[in-house]
DNA sequence: CACTCATTGAAAGAACTCCCTCATAAAAAT
DNA sequence: ATTTTTATGAGGGAGTTCTTTCAATGAGTG
Protein backbone atom coordinates (compact mmCIF):
# COMPACT_ATOMS: atom_id res chain seq x y z
CA UNK A 1 0.00 0.00 0.00
CA UNK A 2 1.46 3.14 -1.01
CA UNK A 3 2.22 5.46 1.63
CA UNK A 4 -0.70 4.17 4.07
CA UNK A 5 0.24 3.02 7.21
CA UNK A 6 -1.78 0.84 10.17
CA UNK A 7 -3.70 3.87 10.88
CA UNK A 8 -4.96 5.05 7.46
CA UNK A 9 -5.34 1.54 6.40
CA UNK A 10 -8.11 0.88 9.61
CA UNK A 11 -9.85 4.51 8.52
CA UNK A 12 -10.78 3.46 4.78
CA UNK A 13 -11.20 -0.20 6.27
CA UNK A 14 -13.58 1.51 8.63
CA UNK A 15 -15.35 4.13 5.97
CA UNK A 16 -15.63 1.21 3.74
CA UNK A 17 -18.48 -0.56 6.01
CA UNK A 18 -19.94 2.27 6.97
CA UNK A 19 -19.72 5.17 4.93
CA UNK A 20 -21.71 7.79 7.24
CA UNK A 21 -19.71 6.97 10.17
CA UNK A 22 -18.98 10.84 11.48
CA UNK A 23 -15.31 11.43 12.39
CA UNK A 24 -16.07 11.71 16.18
CA UNK A 25 -17.11 8.15 16.06
CA UNK A 26 -14.01 6.96 13.67
CA UNK A 27 -11.24 8.92 16.21
CA UNK A 28 -13.02 7.11 19.15
CA UNK A 29 -13.10 3.75 17.59
CA UNK A 30 -9.21 3.87 16.63
CA UNK A 31 -8.30 5.78 19.81
CA UNK A 32 -7.26 8.82 18.30
CA UNK A 33 -7.63 12.51 18.40
CA UNK A 34 -10.38 14.03 16.55
CA UNK A 35 -7.81 16.25 14.87
CA UNK A 36 -5.43 13.81 14.17
CA UNK A 37 -8.20 11.40 12.72
CA UNK A 38 -9.79 14.00 10.64
CA UNK A 39 -6.49 15.24 8.64
CA UNK A 40 -6.33 11.59 7.94
CA UNK A 41 -9.68 11.17 6.43
CA UNK A 42 -9.54 14.40 4.45
CA UNK A 43 -6.08 13.37 3.35
CA UNK A 44 -6.83 9.80 1.54
CA UNK A 45 -9.87 12.04 0.22
CA UNK A 46 -7.83 14.71 -1.42
CA UNK A 47 -5.24 11.85 -2.35
CA UNK A 48 -8.12 9.89 -4.03
CA UNK A 49 -7.77 6.88 -1.52
CA UNK A 50 -11.24 7.23 -0.85
CA UNK A 51 -13.04 8.25 -3.90
CA UNK A 52 -16.43 8.84 -2.74
CA UNK A 53 -19.62 7.66 -0.62
CA UNK A 54 -22.21 6.09 -1.58
CA UNK A 55 -25.87 4.52 -1.17
CA UNK A 56 -25.97 1.01 -1.75
CA UNK A 57 -29.36 0.00 -3.20
CA UNK A 58 -30.92 -3.22 -2.87
CA UNK A 59 -31.23 -4.22 -6.88
CA UNK A 60 -34.26 -6.39 -6.52
CA UNK A 61 -36.37 -4.26 -4.21
CA UNK A 62 -35.88 -1.56 -6.74
CA UNK A 63 -37.56 -4.11 -9.84
CA UNK A 64 -34.14 -5.39 -11.31
CA UNK A 65 -34.54 -9.40 -11.32
CA UNK A 66 -31.95 -9.91 -13.83
CA UNK A 67 -28.04 -9.51 -13.26
CA UNK A 68 -25.97 -10.92 -16.10
CA UNK A 69 -22.35 -11.21 -17.43
CA UNK A 70 -21.80 -10.75 -20.78
CA UNK A 71 -18.53 -11.17 -22.92
CA UNK A 72 -18.24 -9.87 -25.88
CA UNK A 73 -15.97 -10.48 -28.72
CA UNK A 74 -14.94 -7.92 -31.68
CA UNK A 75 -13.39 -8.42 -35.08
CA UNK A 76 -12.75 -4.68 -35.76
CA UNK A 77 -10.09 -2.95 -33.74
CA UNK A 78 -9.34 -0.01 -35.49
CA UNK A 79 -9.96 3.31 -33.62
CA UNK A 80 -13.30 4.42 -34.51
CA UNK A 81 -15.01 1.62 -34.11
CA UNK A 82 -13.47 1.13 -30.66
CA UNK A 83 -14.61 4.84 -29.90
CA UNK A 84 -18.37 4.28 -30.66
CA UNK A 85 -17.92 1.03 -29.29
CA UNK A 86 -16.69 2.85 -25.74
CA UNK A 87 -19.01 6.11 -26.17
CA UNK A 88 -22.17 3.08 -26.60
CA UNK A 89 -21.74 1.47 -23.52
CA UNK A 90 -20.65 4.39 -21.43
CA UNK A 91 -24.15 5.90 -22.06
CA UNK A 92 -25.93 2.84 -21.36
CA UNK A 93 -27.00 2.53 -18.05
CA UNK A 94 -27.91 -0.87 -18.24
CA UNK A 95 -24.38 -1.56 -18.13
CA UNK A 96 -22.95 -1.16 -14.88
CA UNK A 97 -19.51 -2.32 -15.19
CA UNK A 98 -17.16 -3.18 -18.63
CA UNK A 99 -13.52 -4.08 -18.80
CA UNK A 100 -11.42 -4.86 -21.18
CA UNK A 101 -9.80 -8.57 -20.32
CA UNK A 102 -7.90 -11.17 -21.39
CA UNK A 103 -9.22 -14.51 -22.71
CA UNK A 104 -11.38 -15.89 -25.25
CA UNK A 105 -13.79 -12.81 -25.28
CA UNK A 106 -12.51 -8.79 -25.56
CA UNK A 107 -14.85 -7.17 -22.90
CA UNK A 108 -16.91 -8.59 -19.85
CA UNK A 109 -19.57 -6.68 -19.15
CA UNK A 110 -22.33 -6.26 -16.29
CA UNK A 111 -25.35 -5.94 -17.17
CA UNK A 112 -28.77 -4.93 -14.92
CA UNK A 113 -32.40 -5.55 -16.43
CA UNK A 114 -36.08 -5.87 -15.16
CA UNK A 115 -36.46 -9.38 -16.39
CA UNK A 116 -35.72 -11.35 -18.98
CA UNK A 117 -38.05 -10.19 -21.43
CA UNK A 118 -36.11 -6.65 -21.14
CA UNK A 119 -32.51 -8.67 -20.57
CA UNK A 120 -33.23 -9.95 -24.30
CA UNK A 121 -34.24 -6.43 -25.27
CA UNK A 122 -31.08 -4.97 -24.42
CA UNK A 123 -28.88 -7.81 -26.35
CA UNK A 124 -30.96 -7.56 -29.65
CA UNK A 125 -31.36 -3.66 -29.63
CA UNK A 126 -28.03 -2.81 -27.83
CA UNK A 127 -25.75 -5.23 -27.84
CA UNK A 128 -25.74 -7.17 -31.25
CA UNK A 129 -26.12 -3.38 -32.39
CA UNK A 130 -22.67 -2.47 -31.66
CA UNK A 131 -20.10 -2.34 -33.76
CA UNK A 132 -17.66 -4.73 -35.04
CA UNK A 133 -18.97 -7.38 -32.23
CA UNK A 134 -18.94 -10.73 -33.80
CA UNK A 135 -19.92 -12.79 -31.06
CA UNK A 136 -22.01 -12.67 -27.59
CA UNK A 137 -22.13 -15.08 -24.53
CA UNK A 138 -24.67 -14.50 -21.83
CA UNK A 139 -23.98 -15.70 -18.47
CA UNK A 140 -27.41 -14.65 -15.87
CA UNK A 141 -27.02 -14.74 -12.59
CA UNK A 142 -28.98 -17.56 -10.94
CA UNK A 143 -27.58 -16.89 -7.33
CA UNK A 144 -25.35 -13.97 -5.75
CA UNK A 145 -23.18 -16.21 -3.16
CA UNK A 146 -21.62 -13.09 -2.92
CA UNK A 147 -21.47 -9.94 -3.79
CA UNK A 148 -19.50 -6.84 -2.20
CA UNK A 149 -17.74 -3.76 -3.50
CA UNK A 150 -15.63 -3.92 -0.59
CA UNK A 151 -11.56 -4.21 -1.25
CA UNK A 152 -9.70 -6.66 1.30
CA UNK A 153 -7.74 -3.46 2.95
CA UNK B 1 -40.11 -0.09 -8.86
CA UNK B 2 -42.13 -1.65 -6.26
CA UNK B 3 -43.95 0.72 -4.47
CA UNK B 4 -41.19 3.69 -4.97
CA UNK B 5 -42.60 6.89 -6.45
CA UNK B 6 -40.93 9.50 -8.75
CA UNK B 7 -39.64 11.17 -5.38
CA UNK B 8 -38.72 8.19 -3.75
CA UNK B 9 -36.89 7.28 -6.76
CA UNK B 10 -34.84 10.87 -7.10
CA UNK B 11 -33.89 10.09 -3.39
CA UNK B 12 -32.44 7.00 -4.25
CA UNK B 13 -30.68 8.01 -7.03
CA UNK B 14 -29.20 11.53 -5.30
CA UNK B 15 -27.52 9.08 -2.21
CA UNK B 16 -26.60 7.04 -4.59
CA UNK B 17 -24.41 9.89 -5.82
CA UNK B 18 -23.33 10.82 -2.30
CA UNK B 19 -24.15 8.45 0.36
CA UNK B 20 -23.46 11.55 3.14
CA UNK B 21 -25.61 13.98 1.75
CA UNK B 22 -27.49 15.35 4.27
CA UNK B 23 -31.04 14.90 4.77
CA UNK B 24 -31.23 18.70 4.98
CA UNK B 25 -29.80 19.33 1.68
CA UNK B 26 -31.38 16.55 0.48
CA UNK B 27 -34.83 17.88 1.25
CA UNK B 28 -33.89 21.53 -0.36
CA UNK B 29 -32.59 19.92 -3.71
CA UNK B 30 -35.85 18.15 -4.37
CA UNK B 31 -37.78 21.54 -2.64
CA UNK B 32 -39.71 19.57 -0.04
CA UNK B 33 -39.79 19.99 3.68
CA UNK B 34 -36.77 18.42 5.75
CA UNK B 35 -39.21 16.65 7.59
CA UNK B 36 -41.44 14.45 4.73
CA UNK B 37 -37.90 14.00 2.98
CA UNK B 38 -36.80 12.49 6.41
CA UNK B 39 -39.27 10.30 6.38
CA UNK B 40 -38.89 8.61 3.24
CA UNK B 41 -35.33 8.51 3.89
CA UNK B 42 -35.94 6.49 6.88
CA UNK B 43 -38.35 4.51 5.45
CA UNK B 44 -36.40 3.48 2.53
CA UNK B 45 -33.61 2.36 4.39
CA UNK B 46 -36.42 0.23 7.08
CA UNK B 47 -37.29 -1.57 4.12
CA UNK B 48 -33.90 -2.13 3.17
CA UNK B 49 -33.94 -0.44 -0.55
CA UNK B 50 -31.39 1.19 0.92
CA UNK B 51 -29.17 -1.28 2.41
CA UNK B 52 -26.25 0.69 3.47
CA UNK B 53 -23.25 3.32 3.06
CA UNK B 54 -19.85 2.88 2.11
CA UNK B 55 -17.00 4.70 0.97
CA UNK B 56 -15.66 3.61 -2.40
CA UNK B 57 -11.83 3.32 -2.92
CA UNK B 58 -9.43 3.32 -5.94
CA UNK B 59 -8.11 -0.15 -5.48
CA UNK B 60 -4.92 0.56 -7.18
CA UNK B 61 -4.23 3.47 -4.43
CA UNK B 62 -4.44 0.52 -2.14
CA UNK B 63 -1.78 -1.78 -4.25
CA UNK B 64 -4.37 -3.98 -5.98
CA UNK B 65 -3.10 -3.81 -9.26
CA UNK B 66 -5.01 -6.87 -10.15
CA UNK B 67 -8.65 -7.87 -10.89
CA UNK B 68 -9.77 -10.48 -12.42
CA UNK B 69 -12.85 -12.34 -13.54
CA UNK B 70 -12.40 -15.91 -12.69
CA UNK B 71 -15.20 -18.89 -14.25
CA UNK B 72 -15.47 -22.05 -12.46
CA UNK B 73 -16.82 -25.18 -13.45
CA UNK B 74 -17.50 -28.07 -11.21
CA UNK B 75 -17.65 -31.64 -11.39
CA UNK B 76 -19.35 -32.25 -7.76
CA UNK B 77 -22.62 -30.72 -6.39
CA UNK B 78 -23.81 -32.84 -3.85
CA UNK B 79 -24.45 -31.05 -0.67
CA UNK B 80 -21.51 -31.15 1.05
CA UNK B 81 -19.06 -30.14 -1.55
CA UNK B 82 -21.63 -27.35 -2.16
CA UNK B 83 -21.23 -26.14 1.49
CA UNK B 84 -17.75 -26.59 1.75
CA UNK B 85 -16.77 -24.51 -1.75
CA UNK B 86 -19.53 -21.51 -0.26
CA UNK B 87 -17.56 -21.53 3.15
CA UNK B 88 -14.22 -20.66 1.28
CA UNK B 89 -15.91 -18.67 -0.86
CA UNK B 90 -17.33 -16.73 1.86
CA UNK B 91 -13.71 -16.43 3.55
CA UNK B 92 -11.74 -15.32 0.85
CA UNK B 93 -11.31 -11.73 1.04
CA UNK B 94 -9.98 -11.75 -2.48
CA UNK B 95 -13.17 -12.41 -3.70
CA UNK B 96 -15.21 -9.46 -4.08
CA UNK B 97 -18.03 -11.46 -5.84
CA UNK B 98 -19.28 -14.64 -6.60
CA UNK B 99 -22.30 -15.80 -8.80
CA UNK B 100 -24.34 -19.28 -10.14
CA UNK B 101 -24.81 -18.69 -13.15
CA UNK B 102 -25.98 -19.97 -16.16
CA UNK B 103 -23.71 -20.47 -19.37
CA UNK B 104 -20.56 -23.14 -19.67
CA UNK B 105 -19.16 -22.70 -16.12
CA UNK B 106 -21.30 -22.81 -13.14
CA UNK B 107 -19.58 -19.87 -11.25
CA UNK B 108 -18.11 -16.15 -12.11
CA UNK B 109 -15.87 -14.38 -9.13
CA UNK B 110 -14.74 -11.30 -9.08
CA UNK B 111 -11.25 -11.59 -7.50
CA UNK B 112 -8.69 -8.68 -6.76
CA UNK B 113 -5.03 -9.76 -6.09
CA UNK B 114 -1.65 -7.11 -5.60
CA UNK B 115 -0.46 -8.15 -8.29
CA UNK B 116 0.07 -11.47 -11.06
CA UNK B 117 2.23 -13.25 -8.66
CA UNK B 118 -0.63 -12.91 -5.94
CA UNK B 119 -3.30 -13.75 -8.35
CA UNK B 120 -1.26 -16.79 -9.53
CA UNK B 121 -0.65 -17.96 -5.88
CA UNK B 122 -4.68 -17.27 -5.36
CA UNK B 123 -5.12 -19.76 -8.00
CA UNK B 124 -3.47 -22.50 -7.64
CA UNK B 125 -3.74 -22.29 -3.49
CA UNK B 126 -7.41 -21.76 -3.34
CA UNK B 127 -9.20 -21.80 -6.32
CA UNK B 128 -7.34 -25.72 -7.61
CA UNK B 129 -8.01 -26.77 -3.79
CA UNK B 130 -11.69 -25.95 -3.88
CA UNK B 131 -13.95 -29.18 -3.70
CA UNK B 132 -15.51 -30.32 -6.90
CA UNK B 133 -13.81 -28.02 -9.50
CA UNK B 134 -13.21 -29.23 -12.86
CA UNK B 135 -12.26 -26.37 -14.79
CA UNK B 136 -10.73 -22.21 -14.40
CA UNK B 137 -10.32 -20.28 -16.64
CA UNK B 138 -9.32 -16.22 -15.77
CA UNK B 139 -9.93 -13.02 -17.74
CA UNK B 140 -7.54 -10.59 -16.24
CA UNK B 141 -9.26 -6.69 -16.64
CA UNK B 142 -6.43 -5.29 -18.76
CA UNK B 143 -8.72 -1.94 -18.37
CA UNK B 144 -12.04 -0.56 -16.70
CA UNK B 145 -13.76 0.75 -19.20
CA UNK B 146 -16.61 1.88 -17.13
CA UNK B 147 -17.11 0.64 -13.40
CA UNK B 148 -19.66 1.60 -11.32
CA UNK B 149 -21.96 0.06 -8.65
CA UNK B 150 -24.84 2.23 -9.19
CA UNK B 151 -28.24 0.87 -9.97
CA UNK B 152 -29.89 2.77 -12.91
CA UNK B 153 -33.03 4.12 -11.03
C1' DC C 1 22.33 19.14 21.51
C1' DA C 2 19.68 22.23 18.74
C1' DC C 3 16.94 22.14 14.84
C1' DT C 4 13.48 20.93 11.70
C1' DC C 5 9.62 18.34 10.22
C1' DA C 6 5.69 15.64 10.93
C1' DT C 7 2.09 14.19 13.75
C1' DT C 8 -0.73 14.53 17.66
C1' DG C 9 -3.90 16.26 21.37
C1' DA C 10 -7.07 19.46 23.79
C1' DA C 11 -10.34 22.94 23.53
C1' DA C 12 -14.04 25.53 21.81
C1' DG C 13 -17.29 28.11 18.97
C1' DA C 14 -19.88 28.05 14.88
C1' DA C 15 -22.48 25.44 12.00
C1' DC C 16 -25.13 21.91 11.01
C1' DT C 17 -28.08 17.84 11.60
C1' DC C 18 -31.30 15.02 13.58
C1' DC C 19 -35.74 14.08 15.02
C1' DC C 20 -39.74 15.20 17.50
C1' DT C 21 -44.31 17.82 17.95
C1' DC C 22 -48.17 20.10 16.27
C1' DA C 23 -50.94 21.70 12.76
C1' DT C 24 -52.49 21.44 7.89
C1' DA C 25 -53.87 19.50 3.56
C1' DA C 26 -54.93 16.16 0.37
C1' DA C 27 -56.66 11.60 -0.80
C1' DA C 28 -59.20 7.26 0.04
C1' DA C 29 -62.70 4.80 1.98
C1' DT C 30 -67.08 3.98 4.15
C1' DA D 1 -70.47 14.04 3.40
C1' DT D 2 -67.85 12.37 7.07
C1' DT D 3 -64.36 9.74 8.65
C1' DT D 4 -59.96 7.70 8.20
C1' DT D 5 -55.69 7.50 6.35
C1' DT D 6 -51.66 9.30 4.51
C1' DA D 7 -48.43 12.78 3.30
C1' DT D 8 -46.83 17.43 3.98
C1' DG D 9 -44.90 21.84 6.17
C1' DA D 10 -43.14 24.82 9.83
C1' DG D 11 -40.69 25.31 13.88
C1' DG D 12 -37.44 24.44 17.26
C1' DG D 13 -34.64 22.28 20.91
C1' DA D 14 -31.11 18.96 21.87
C1' DG D 15 -27.43 17.03 20.38
C1' DT D 16 -23.63 16.21 17.21
C1' DT D 17 -20.19 17.42 13.99
C1' DC D 18 -16.96 20.12 11.66
C1' DT D 19 -13.00 22.79 11.53
C1' DT D 20 -9.80 25.99 13.26
C1' DT D 21 -6.22 27.49 16.68
C1' DC D 22 -2.60 26.71 19.77
C1' DA D 23 0.47 23.92 22.26
C1' DA D 24 3.01 19.56 22.85
C1' DT D 25 5.26 15.39 21.61
C1' DG D 26 8.45 12.52 19.09
C1' DA D 27 11.51 11.14 15.16
C1' DG D 28 15.23 12.08 12.39
C1' DT D 29 19.30 15.03 10.91
C1' DG D 30 23.39 17.82 10.95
Amino acid sequence: MSGLDRVDAKIVQRMQKDGKLSNTKLASELALSETACWRRLKRLEEEGVITDYQANLDRRKLGFGVMAFVQLTCNQHDAETTERFERTIEQCENVMACHNTTGEADFLLQVVAIDLDDYSRFVDQVLRKLPGVSAISSNISLRELKSSTRLPV
